[in-house]
DNA sequence: GTTAATCATTAATAAACTTAATCAAATTCA
DNA sequence: TGAATTTGATTAAGTTTATTAATGATTAAC
């Protein structure tokens, strides 16, 4: 056996492992997200991860929208929806009008603050139980996914 | 610094680390199947993933809503769907004649096979480009987060 | 300067989800 | 036993959130 057929099968059974794991951990991650968003703030998954990316700087529609994935009318219809409830408002580019920047309101900020930390602390303590080890193998591959991102 | 607090930024670290990268890639992974279940075949990524988990085994309604995290209405009105399209079938169970149990029919596996093939050639050469390393490193870390979920 | 392209939105509509109610079957227990 | 409860699935009605097509406003291209 060479090295190709090796790697090659290495590859094809972390492409199993990734079936097996990443999307339950990620549903799992998006559950406790609803709970707290939902439940406490009442906010929808999605409109927290607009929120979270606007936070980011992906401060306009069409960046939301490449990045979410979704039509730019629907970011249009859930930016409206957050302007009208004060989390987010729009300012108009003076050096090309038809860009509008968006930003967080300071009650917007305050609740990003308080779903991030619960969700930060909650997911600190979900891989505090893991070893070392563990960790910094997970950083360690998650980094190394950016090339191919 | 002792151990303690050396593991606690380690954790926050990773925890920064999995919100840059684990929430893209898994979109890239979306978007591909959403290009080919789509686009090739005409159902939508959500009843991708539900033919997925009855091809596993969670083969009732009440299990698909809980591993999909949805109610169980939302998803009897997608099995119902994908029996019209025949792509699934409903046996009752002789046992239990509450229970439902889903199949796929040949159809269904055929289109499965077609999607899961060309979804995991295409993961294959991308996972291709890592590092034999940063391969083996997700593998373990993957395997070790099964502990958490 | 007219045409084309870009960014955002509105309008109309469709898909997918929710809760509440219903039905059928099995289980519990007084 | 048999009445009440629980369980699994579905139906019904209504809401949310997405889509495509069309519109407005602004800038870029030729």
């Amino acid at each position: 056996m060479n090295a190709k057929v090796r790697s090659s099968g290495l590859v094809k059974h972390a492409v199993d492992v990734f079936w097996e794991t990443y999307p339950p951990l990620w549903r799992m991650i998006q559950a406790h997200i609803r709970e707290v968003a939902v439940k406490q703030f009442n906010i929808s998954v999605d409109q927290f991860h607009i929120l979270r990316h606007i936070r980011r700087g992906r401060n306009s529609v069409s960046e939301l929208a490449e990045v979410r994935d979704i039509s730019r009318p629907a970011i249009s219809q859930s930016v409206d929806l957050l302007v009208i409830r004060g989390l987010i408002f729009r300012t108009i580019d003076i050096k090309d009008r038809r860009h509008i920047k968006l930003d967080l309101t300071a009650d917007g900020n305050a609740l990003m603050d308080a779903i991030s930390g619960d969700t930060r602390q909650w997911m600190v303590d979900k891989f505090a139980q893991l070893s070392v080890d563990e960790i910094q193998a997970f950083t360690f591959s998650m980094d190394s996914f950016k090339k191919i991102i």
